[in-house]
RNA sequence: GCCACCGUAGCUUAGCCCGGUUGAGCGGCUGACUUGUAAUCAGCAGGCCGAGGGUUCAAAUCCCUCCGGUGGCUCCA
């Protein structure tokens, strides 16, 4: 016999007992076991326990449960591409978050094969296959993975996860494979194939690219259903979707890709949010400047931002004089593009960032202690080359305005200034509700040597930065390696409805310009000091924060930030003059309306105005006219009736005032 | 940039597999109706089917190239 320790009692079973007899002895036939938390470690319900130990329960419906059911339906994927397509090689599969991946060397599949591959599954579940651990030394698993590449590869170096001495059979198919995994194939009934990619074996695009096959899973079919569900519901607030319908914007293939039109309703938003930025700039010591779109490559090359990120750049634009200097040299195509690449021209460039700029302001004076901190912010566009794959919407373009600033201040004021910026992110982010977000600080990699500036500095501003989140109280994680390489950094992530991670603000601590610049300030000492840069963009880009601010809001904005505040909808012909005087005086207090007075019944028209999601929708008719009152849907829809209009006007102007 | 999928009227889409002069709903315009809480009725206009090339007697439909979009991958100062 030996002992069991389980729950916090122990018990006695014959040596040998599985760890699943052990849960149906102590938790009945229908425990939701799927696997083991032997002394810590996690085991296949038919591990024997040979020894006394301490056993805990894995159920199906916990984090770790899940994890390993979606790891089972990833070898249950592989099992049915392996019989479809011989000669597809596996090589890895984890569980991920809502299901699961696993990525094969083969031919490209197209839809067909994958509801293909998914329907050979569901008949794989339907067969009931016993999933079998097999353990083996290491020279046998290596033969039996001998025309596997990936495999062998992955037991040299025991990527991503260890590989242990062990693999996993289910019918034909056999995965190299620590495990824990479900006992049968039955046991994966609720999962549903999504969708293709390429991916690169170990994430590296000089490596073999492979076909990656996407898939969900969950521990029952409401579920999987509820995650279906959520997704639909998620792309009805795809900012994409709703930018379109509510006229926030527009993207024209004629104008380019990734290069957002914002339409007179979308720039009443932008414009509000704007608004609303700058009167936190003011209250913060910031003064706001304003600099050209482009500047001379001179400026760049000073600054290293050419040629260093000269691939996500647009071309430089090269001057008349100097194209028709060239061609009379006889210059060819691959001389034009060999000089542009180095840099050897005379030229401008599209700005993909303020910072040069506002520096130059810095250096047009002299600046002394007494000047510190200088704060110059600016609603400034830049410019940047991104992967055509990668556009997408507002959140990934090619031209964007940061809500910029660079703040010019002493190694002394570092942690003060950080305080500042990170309060104003959390101002705004409490004012819009968005809760949703993570801080996330970039620590330098102790590793490697790209970085400029000295540890000292180093240690003192990665403290500040930790610092300065910490006084705030904003929960955050620290990463390795995420630094820029001239400074440590602190990043705002927030979510986007379809739970992809997006960055927003950023704050960064920077010792690389201030030298590349020289720039200098006399201190109290009468010498020349160097001073430090923080550049920080709160909400990253206008266009980003509003692609996630349309999703945040479901394009139900609050009153302050809707592009129309007020709809007024007539009920008869009778009511228009009345109408329009109402109109008019909220014209006056300048609330943003809209008037319909058309011959469509108000079904109709309450149909037609609601998809536009104005805060306030009035309706008018016998009943406002005669005691001259106003009716109307609040925000949340529900009904206000026959209310004066001086009181309609006082409650949405506080409204409006007060953000809410 | 890479892989898969997609592109038909302002919007949503049928037709494409299996080639034979594009069909609808919403929206727009005109008229009738004058309406009290999520689609009143009728009529009209609107498409060289993303662009270019090829195959064919004939291409929205089959093939190629490009442009644009979607989901991923890689990247993101």
């Amino acid at each position: 016999m030996i002992e069991v320790h389980c729950d916090g009692a122990l018990h006695e079973f014959s040596e040998g007992t599985k760890a699943g007899e052990v849960f149906r002895n102590l938790y009945g036939k229908k425990n939701k076991a799927i696997a083991a938390l032997v002394n810590g470690e996690q085991k296949d319900l038919s591990f024997e326990l040979k020894k006394n130990c301490e056993i805990g329960i894995i159920t199906e419906d916990s984090d770790e449960g899940l994890y390993i059911l979606r790891h089972s339906c990833a070898h249950l994927l592989a099992q049915a591409v392996t019989q479809l397509f011989p000669d597809a090689k596996p090589t890895i599969g984890p569980p991920i978050e809502h299901g699961f991946y696993y990525d094969f060397e083969m031919k490209p599949i197209n839809e067909d094969d994958l509801r293909r591959i998914e329907k050979l599954m569901k008949k794989l579940v339907k067969q009931n296959i016993t999933i079998q651990r097999e353990e083996y030394n290491n020279e046998t698993l290596r033969k039996m993975f001998e025309d596997n590449p990936f495999k062998i590869e992955i037991m040299n170096e025991k990527i991503g996860h260890d590989v242990g001495s062990s693999a996993y059979r289910q019918g034909d198919f056999i995965d190299l494979c620590k495990g824990p995994h479900v006992r049968n194939t039955s046991k994966l009934r609720w999962f549903k194939l999504t969708s293709t990619s390429q991916a690169f074996w170990r994430a590296d695009s000089s490596r073999e690219a492979l076909v990656r096959i996407y898939g969900m899973c969950y521990s029952s079919k409401e579920e999987l259903q509820a995650r279906e569900t959520l997704l639909r519901e998620a792309s009805k607030r795809d900012h994409r979707k709703l930018g379109k319908e509510l006229q926030l914007f527009h993207i024209d293939e004629m104008v380019g890709q990734g290069l957002v039109l914002w339409t007179p309703r979308g720039s009443i938003v932008r414009n509000e949010l704007q608004k609303f930025i700058s009167e936190h700039l003011n209250l913060q010591g910031y003064q706001q400047v304003h600099t050209p779109h482009i500047g001379k490559l001179d400026l760049y090359r000073t600054s290293g931002h050419f040629p260093y990120y000269q691939d996500s750049q647009y071309p430089p634009i090269i001057g008349r004089n100097t194209l028709r200097k060239l061609s009379d040299e006889n210059c060819s195509c691959a001389d034009l593009s060999n000089l542009m690449s180095k840099g050897e021209l005379e030229g401008y460039m599209l700005k993909p960032m303020n910072c040069p700029h506002h520096i130059r302001i810095y250096t047009s004076q002299p600046r002394s202690y007494r000047d510190l901190p200088l704060r110059l912010a600016e609603f400034g566009t830049v410019y940047r080359w991104e992967q055509s794959g990668e556009i997408s919407g507002m959140t990934r373009v090619r031209g964007f305005t940061q809500d910029d600033a660079h703040l010019f201040i002493t190694e002394d004021q570092i942690q003060q200034e950080l305080l500042g910026c990170i309060e104003l992110v959390k101002i705004i982010f409490d004012n819009l509700g968005m809760q949703n977000y993570r801080v996330r600080i970039g620590l330098r990699d102790l590793n490697s040597d790209k970085y400029v500036g000295n540890a000292k500095q180093w240690d003192k501003a990665e403290e500040a930065c930790r610092k300065a989140a910490e006084i705030l109280g904003v929960k955050f994680s620290e990463e390795q390696g995420e630094a820029a390489f001239y400074g440590p950094k602190i990043d705002f992530i927030v979510n986007d409805v379809l739970g992809r991670e997006w960055q927003l603000g950023t704050v960064q601590v920077d010792y690389n310009l201030p030298e590349r610049f020289d720039l200098t300030y006399a201190g109290s000492d009468g010498e020349k000091h160097r001073p430090v840069i923080i550049h920080r963009a709160p909400f990253g880009s206008m266009e980003r924060f509003c692609g996630v601010l349309i999703e945040h809001f479901g394009g139900m904005f609050p009153t302050w930030l809707s592009p129309t505040q007020v709809h007024i909808l007539t009920i008869s012909e009778k009511h228009i003059d009345y109408a329009n005087q109402i109109a008019d005086r909220l014209a006056k207090e300048e609330i943003r309306l809209e008037l319909d007075t058309g011959d469509d019944t108000i079904g109709k028209k309450l149909r037609t105005h609601r998809s536009m999601r104005p805060a306030y929708i009035m309706i008018l008719g016998d009943e406002e006219q005669n005691n001259e009152t106003v009716s109307f849907l609040n925000p949340d829809r529900k009904q206000t009736n026959g209310l004066l209009m001086d009181d309609f006007i006082s409650k949405i102007k506080l409204e409006i005032k007060s953000r809410k």
